[in-house]
DNA sequence: CCTGACCTTCCAGTCAGTGGAGCCTCTATG
DNA sequence: CATAGAGGCTCCACTGACTGGAAGGTCAGG
């Protein structure tokens, strides 16, 4: 499999792919012609990747999930506990967003929006 | 004002008051000993920069929002613009998150978190 | 043989800072 | 007056997770 089809399949882009082995997250070989030729095997840890980046799990979190995953005697305590702590961070992110939202909305809420100078939203960015 | 004492008044690290002087979003003067002095006018400035960032309005943003800010004859609408369209992609972030956040919740729950290797969140990263 | 799609590497840039080295200046104290 | 320590300066490199582009090699079809 080249790069073109595997990239397709796993929904990542060609540039992803070379820098995920660029960071030692696959392995792929090489073809004679010093194509990347990828087994079954990468194509899955692709899919795999694409889906804890979705879930927004960092790098780093990948690696770690990338060895549970291929070690077949790890303990899903492991897993669960970096489930959890990710899960913690995407909640307070979460609350961060939705104060700035809350603020944001008010501001606009109350921001004329006309051809008038007079604005709520920059008075209140201002120094008090 | 040195910077230490801006910083300290406007809750930025000196270090990013010297990017800020960089990307050229402040124009401090400079003491013959080729200190920064800073005047009321570039604490105001920093100040609004430090809420704008916090509100997650980017660099891009502040510069344009500083420039509204600047000008006294600035429609309100301007400003209000800026702002819906950043109020929108909080929204949609939030949305995103949340998403991730029940899909990881769920996994989590499901997961028995113990010594055993069978673990639902590695099985639900895994090619289908 | 040629075209165009696909592949390669390498370098640079993104965003918004942060960390550190090495050096200069100011102020307070002995 | 010497010195210690705090604070200032510039410059370079690094972060995360890619992305863009240049310059060139390879392959399949007509």
């Amino acid at each position: 499999m080249n790069i073109g089809e595997v990239s397709e399949r796993s929904g990542l882009p060609a540039k992803t792919i070379r820098y995920y082995e660029d960071i030692g997250l696959i392995k792929p070989l090489r073809d004679t012609n010093g194509y990347r030729a990828f087994r079954e095997n990468e194509l899955h840890k692709l899919a795999f990747l694409g889906r804890a980046r979705a879930l927004g799990f960092t790098i780093k979190d990948c690696r770690a999930l990338l060895a549970l995953w291929e070690d077949k005697s790890r303990a899903s305590a492991d897993v669960k506990n970096i489930a959890r702590v990710h899960l913690a961070a995407i909640h307070a992110k979460i609350g961060d967003l939705q104060s700035m939202h809350d603020t944001l909305a008010e501001l606009v809420e109350a921001c004329a929006g006309d051809a008038r100078p007079d604005c709520p939203i920059l008075k209140d960015l201002a120094p008090h």
